[in-house]
DNA sequence: ACGATTGTCCAAAGCGCTTTGGCAGTGATT
DNA sequence: AATCACTGCCAAAGCGCTTTGGACAATCGT
């Protein structure tokens, strides 16, 4: 069943039908009841390609999901970041066209993304250091906001952040004010501009209090439960093995409490761990009153709400000056971090 | 730059045109390679609603990601699914087209997903017991595929599923066969189908033996670490506590191994758990020579690969009677089961 | 009483693509 | 020389919707 169909039935023109269903004002209350009532009779929707076709809003957005390339591993955030993502969109009657790929193929799927009308506006995961799909997404010239940023041109584009140096410096000091002296950095690939910055905010707060970085208890890799078991298992074997370590994902930070106790030792103890929390759902850190890691918080659903958000503003009017949002993490302190133990 | 003006702008005919970068055979070699140089030149790119509208095909299928409606919360598998899929499709063509709906909303918004032509067919995911979702997909009469099904009516859809009873049957044989006759299940929410299946498997092998199943060491809930790790700590603390348990997911496990070292316990040696585990990438269970848990193993990614293989072959030929398949997960055994401890 | 509004409705022209049906020209077959 | 089958191209009709630019009454102001 088809408008035509429907307006046929009816005895009216399509024009009538479309505008009584749209909520145009020139039509009599009594024929849009009545159109309304039929509409609903016949189950008819309206197709939305022809819709799109005739409007030229395509009402969805698109999200291409990065991978990393070699293990083909799929970042837990995502799931969270795309149901905030998901929720603000739909109310708003968006839909999300997802496509996968993996870096090579990035370049190809953002052009085939837009290949005219799919989607109004993207959203960008996980920028690298000096991302070179900015520069594409703006040339094709359709709205988009990334998630994360790169780092430089930060104001010629719509993106939004959590602070993750400020967040990294914030959690160091924490550890630092405890007494540590010897702090592990366990981040994620420093490829990844979040975890470069993360990177920074931790050397900050140590060079402020005149500490050295010390390359051998800190690491970089894909944040898997496993990384930050075998990481903290070599550190602690280290002749001056770090009392504190600092993580950039709750699985990590998982991770390292295993190796922890299987060292023997104990968490928040003999070695304090602090975290980022990206808040997921489904990997609550402890219950809200009583954590289990100290952590830097940052929801990342919210995130995905956020960037929704923005990417409509934006959709709606294209002229404006980009728009940014940073967002500050809070530290929650749990039993995972104490005093430095005296030697 | 549309196809009218690519066509003007090489003096050939739309239609000509429209053939020459589909590959039809009615043009000659020669103008074939004029006019896919002169696209690729004007960076021409055909409007995918018009494409869509003059084939009837979206080259775009539906997928609705579920969310346990009080907690909102995102199960971490749906990302690996989601991935799985996406790979597949990708490799076709297709997009995916993605909506998150609370139960209440389900209805509608499978409804409008496929509001004429957004998308050739849908991917369902975690189905309930009996859920209501299948007859109302028939209805709508568009291709679809079911990762999980329902109890009932089992050929009349398809769907794939992995024998969630075979393996949980297989799990509990494997810590019986070690000796253990206290054996704890810590399962999903078993309205989802895939739990209540699991449970029967569970039960069935028990009650093979001639045991009995207690339900003061049977728990069902969202699969998180935390629940893990209260429901090991109650149930230790038990007079009779479990000297082996069964988890639903390998979060669960965790937490389970963590409550399991909180009671001055040794995994493996005081209290057994096997779990199943999902292959999450970002999740490993050890490495693939040394696993940390023993397991029923099923990556749910190659799940995703199977589901959109198999809506494909559904959208390709939809009248063909539908089709099934089930998934054995295969059994691992790594330190985290051992003997029953003699008392 | 008249033209000027206003309230309702409609025919038809897009949106950008695919596809049907046809039309010239060429060479091979009767 | 007439027929046939191709080859290579095109005009035009959709796909199902929105939207522009009227049309036709009925109502209004003066």
């Amino acid at each position: 069943m088809n408008l035509k169909d429907l307006a046929a039935s009816l005895g009216l023109s399509q024009t009538t039908v479309s505008r009584a269903l749209n909520g145009y004002p020139e039509v009599s209350e009594a024929t849009r009841k009545r159109v309304s009532a039929a509409a609903l009779a016949h189950g008819y929707r309206p197709d939305s390609r022809a819709r799109s076709l005739a409007t030229g809003k395509a009402m969805a957005v698109g999200l291409v999901l990065p991978m990393t390339a070699k293990q083909e591993i799929v970042n837990p955030v995502f799931a969270d970041f795309v149901a905030g993502a998901a929720e603000t969109l739909a109310m708003r009657g968006y839909d999300i066209v997802l496509s996968l790929a993996s870096e090579e193929e990035q370049t190809n799927v953002y052009r085939s993304m837009l290949s005219k009308g799919r989607v109004d506006g993207m959203i960008m995961q996980a920028p690298l250091t000096g991302d070179p799909r900015i520069a594409l997404l703006k040339d094709l010239g359709m709205p988009f906001v990334v998630h994360g940023r790169v780092s430089d041109h930060d104001d010629e584009y719509c993106w939004m952040d959590m602070d993750n140096r400020h967040a990294f410096h914030e959690a160091t000091d924490h550890l630092l004010d405890l007494g540590h002296v010897r702090v592990a950095l366990l981040n994620g690939i420093e490829a990844m501009d979040f975890a470069h910055r993360r990177r920074d905010g931790f050397l900050d707060a140590l060079s402020e209090r005149g500490l050295n970085a010390d390359p051998e208890i800190m690491a970089s890799s894909t944040m898997t439960e496993q990384y930050g078991y075998n990481e903290t298992m070599r550190m602690l074997a280290l002749p001056e093995p770090p009392s504190a370590i600092l993580t950039s994902s709750l699985l990590v930070a998982m991770g390292a409490h295993r190796a922890i106790e299987a060292r023997g030792l104990r968490m928040g103890l003999d070695v304090s761990v602090v975290t980022h929390d990206d808040g997921l759902s489904y990997l609550p850190n402890g219950t809200e009153d009583a954590p289990i890691f100290t952590a830097t918080q940052s929801p990342v659903r919210s995130h995905g709400n956020i960037c929704a958000e923005m990417l409509l503003k934006r959709i709606d009017q294209d002229k404006t000056p980009p728009i940014q949002t940073k967002l500050k993490a809070s530290l929650v302190v749990g039993p995972s971090s104490g005093p430095a133990p005296t030697l």
